[in-house]
DNA sequence: CCCGGTGCTGCAAGCGCTTCCAGTCCTGAC
DNA sequence: GTCAGGACTGGAAGCGCTTGCAGCACCGGG
């Protein structure tokens, strides 16, 4: 394994002069930087990260912690960061945190502290006050989606507005008999999402003076079987069965899609169903959805993260120093497909 | 930011003996010990991960390549590797490369190479010899999973044999037509698993003298959607119906069930379906299947990661060195619901 | 009483880079 | 011809830890 100084005297010349040529830097010779070039090459040099980390301060290395790894908007969302650190030659260490308090603590004060990280995107992350403090403290950029995180930049989206829209997209139709598919509050506490998306439902519903009938509030957790089973639970038990369901997730819309072909249901006719997310199978079951692209949110952060490091200054030496939005909205779709129709006439008066 | 020094001096100790104190090393007095864990933790200390890496050649970090995120599969072993190394106190660097050879070339020789991991986890990756010596020179353990890597301790399945179980499970109940759901070879040249499953497949039909069709074979991308629009196309256009098909994943078992459903098929009844995996959905959809817990299997990678570098010696000192298996078969079950049953009587003679 | 161990401890030498600073050389203006 | 200034260069001082080594106190055996 060469180091640099092989390289050095490989090229005859000096490592300060090696090392200002590999990184790029000025004030060297276009002789001297290519001697350089073509000594590490023929050495197959790669220089240490630790040490030239240790050195310059600097890591390039951002955190990224998910709650979840294996649902859909989290992967995507962890594609997108992916990508862009990739691109910009940063490595991605990746922190799934899962449900587990103890462990989202642990990550916190033994990896994220040490100094080897140069920012942190925290995904559906909700922080307490001093944990929070715990790393601004550390100064180094946090960024945040879909999750308030206080004091730093975030992406986001208006899960409540939209939740809202959704709903009254189906009461415009006509329906009146909504039921919601959301989160299940005894799995993980610290999800808030679902909690804030049955908000703009209720908010909805009660705007346009509809009843929320407590039997159509199925809570399951976010993926597609859940949902089934829960929706099949509901249609199956409910005394008064409703024409609509408004899930939270695409994944609980298709579950709600596939339980209601069970009872013989066609949808849209017998049932109208509206989803949220944009999962890529919302085309197949022709699902009518907000889409919100988690991987575009997933770049947006990464690339907020690099500017936040100061990371893209080199582009517009000149200009003004980068202004980042401390909230970003993304923007989202509203999907009309084949899951939603006008209600079904009643059956027996 | 407090170093090593400050807590030290707070400690009224040196610098060398609390480094010995914090990591847990021996000759250490349980008093000195004690002092410098009180001071680092009154001065919130965590060690510098690049300085420690620096001097003890030890990254504490593993690295992690995988082809896709947003698959079951692939999210799955992620999750488990994720969580065995989280436990070890590791880092997991992760190196989504997708589709792109050039990324996965950026990835091996500037990324991989720079010291900076101590181990390699490779997910279905098929690696040129050359690419492979790369690694093996740099004297890392590598670790392979679902993926030929010549040289490192690989973590596998028996594709070949499995697929032709699942498609001796259709013959034996009776089936004659039985179409292959596999892979798309133009998507990605690098991805060899289908073609394996495909001769495990044709394997078993030649073995019972069974045709098979061209018709039969349809490729897709193994997602839900591609496959239910490839079922469909076939189920539409074949001139002679199979009575049964073998998915090369259960996401596309499951595309299939969809797209069979569309036509009016009853699974089973008019036509029977096996996929391999061991997806979450499956169940909902009764499906046939060979189970291979993916998430085990990154758990186990990373296991035989943490031995091959020695981490696992402490606890048991004195017993042999770890043998490390270099080639090691995961454990599958073949898991029989309701999606498989002898085929439909001849509608037409 | 002397001596080899044993148990701790601290000094100091790195780990492999980056970067400050001082120095060299060369240019062009005066 | 002189000199200021710019363009490069290399020496060397770190970055913040780990660890080899030497030193010291204290033990028991001879």
């Amino acid at each position: 394994m060469a180091g640099i100084k092989e390289v050095a005297s490989r090229a005859g010349l000096s490592v300060a002069t090696v090392s200002r040529a590999l990184s790029g830097k000025a004030n060297v010779s276009a002789r001297s930087r290519q001697l350089a070039q073509e000594a590490a090459r023929e050495l197959g040099f790669v220089p240490s990260y630790h040490a030239s980390s240790l050195a310059s301060g600097r890591n390039h290395n951002i955190g990224l912690v998910v709650p979840s790894v294996n649902r859909w908007y989290f992967s995507s969302v962890l594609e997108g960061v992916s990508e862009a650190l990739l691109d910009a030659g940063y490595d991605l260490t990746l922190y799934n945190v899962g449900d587990q308090p103890e462990r989202r603590r642990s990550v916190l004060s033994d990896f994220l502290l040490r100094k080897r990280l140069d920012a942190v995107i925290a995904v559906a992350l909700v922080l307490g006050e001093d944990e929070i403090q715990q790393l601004l403290a550390v100064h180094r950029p946090i960024v945040g989606i879909g999750g308030a995180l206080p004091g730093a930049s975030t992406i986001r989206i208006d899960d409540e507005r939209l939740a809202r829209l959704a709903t009254d997209h189906l009461i415009r139709l006509g329906h009146t008999r909504i039921a919601h598919m959301t989160g299940d509050a005894n799995l993980n506490r610290d999800f808030k999402l679902p909690g804030i998306r049955q908000r703009g439902y209720e908010a909805a519903m009660r705007a346009s003076g509809l009843a929320v009938h407590p039997e159509w509030r199925v809570a399951a957790d976010f993926t597609i079987q859940g949902a089934y089973a829960a929706a099949r639970r509901m249609l199956g038990t409910a005394s008064e069965r409703p024409t609509a369901v408004f899930a939270a997730s695409d994944e609980m819309a298709v579950g709600a899609i596939l339980a209601a072909r069970e009872f013989g249901l066609q949808v849209p006719y017998d049932l109208s169903v509206v989803g949220m997310d944009g999962h890529e199978l919302g085309e197949t079951f022709g699902l009518t959805t907000i889409s919100q692209d988690p991987r575009g949110q997933g770049r947006l952060a990464a690339r907020t993260a690099l500017e936040l490091l100061g990371e893209t200054r080199h582009d517009s030496d000149g200009g003004p120093a980068p202004q980042v939005a401390m909230d970003q909205e993304y923007p989202t779709e509203f999907v009309i497909r084949t899951s939603t129709a006008v209600p079904p006439e009643p059956a027996h008066g």
